[in-house]
DNA sequence: GTCTATAGATCGATAGAC
DNA sequence: GTCTATCGATCTATAGAC
């Protein structure tokens, strides 16, 4: 069955028990990591014994990998952009984009986990790859070599500059806490990709 | 004292037990991370025994911040910009930053290790951004704000795309080992870069 | 100063009662 | 199925010998 989704649920309500240790599970490898999350911790964030969570999970590091399978499966990014303006679409998607990852502390705890375990768990790495990163890139990309008028010689390499610079400010201002040390506003960021995509015939 | 850089010591020649210590410190954190690493692997990595470890510093986590701060300190990031033609110094600049992340090993453990632990220890995150972005990002502003013929209405944000580019390229490339699932060549996100940033005046 | 040995806590995982 | 209780390993940190 399993058709409600992890981050909908509520912990108090939930009587699954796989979803309830799920839930107890996201709760704490999200906020302390892998390794600083111990079976206990879990359990008790689960509202079950230890036994039940290994009755349901091989091990931690089976729980960790159907927690994370489960979460990439759920939240698999899509985008959608609209077909005219450009203008528009492009400045709506980064908006779009660099908004719902900054407020969505999860998605930031998650990225975060994939980062820092990316040496010790390079299949979930992948995972995220796959389920965050190719479709936008490819999505797109198809849109803008789409756009002959916007003159891109390289199409691909011109979506993951748009992407990877959405991605460069949510890494500087929320995961590394720089928002006090080189603040800049998501506007300047959009507004620089703008110009740069559309060329300075918009501009001044 | 202390003149010598931690990367440029040899482990088996060096007598200084604090530069020992850190050494193997640098070899255990690095590699594995902050939690997973123990001090009893500190110790035989350093060839001291843990106590000694502990007289040279109070706990795992000042050992963890005296690493962390002279890793920091020895390999402040600086660039350098030819002053003449932007062209070439702007893809100058791109390559050889791509290049140095890329196939420095050390600096991707860093790097992994700074953003996977952000949550736990944000001034480390803080620390990073001001002895490796902040620099960079003002040198390169700067020399973006001097080239009126670019007509960049915002050289910061320009900048920031800029390295943010070179930025996602080692995170999803290198650090997400995306070699195999979202492959791309450097040389096309730096001609990528180019293109916007010289505008369509280059290209026919 | 540097070592060995160990205390005390916590870890992952399991046995056995119900 | 789910629990309590516990095992053996490993952790951080320190005491005490030399």
């Amino acid at each position: 069955m399993r058709r409600a989704k992890l981050n909908e649920l509520d912990p108090a309500t939930t009587v699954d028990k796989e979803d309830k240790i799920l839930l107890g599970a996201m709760q704490e490898f999200l906020a302390h990591g892998y390794v600083a999350t111990s079976m206990d911790r879990v359990a008790a964030a689960a509202g079950v014994s230890k036994a039940t969570v290994y009755s349901y999970f091989k091990d931690k590091e089976g729980l960790f990998n159907a927690l994370m399978s489960r979460l990439a499966q759920e939240r698999i990014m899509d985008i959608e952009l609209q077909l005219e303006p450009p203008e528009l679409a492009l400045r709506q998607l980064a908006e779009t984009l660099i908004k719902k990852m900054e407020s969505d502390h999860q998605f930031l705890g998650f990225l975060r986990l994939v980062i820092g375990e990316s040496g010790r768990f390079p299949e979930l790495a992948q995972m995220f790859l796959r389920n965050f990163a190719q479709i936008v890139i490819e999505r797109l990309t198809s849109y803008l070599a789409s756009r002959p008028e916007l003159n891109l010689p390289d199409p691909e390499a011109t979506a993951r500059i748009f992407l990877g610079s959405a991605l460069y400010f949510i890494v500087t201002q929320e995961l590394l806490h720089g928002k006090e040390i080189i603040p800049i506003h998501r506007d300047r960021i959009v507004d620089g990709l703008m110009h740069l995509i559309l060329g300075s015939k918009n501009h001044g």
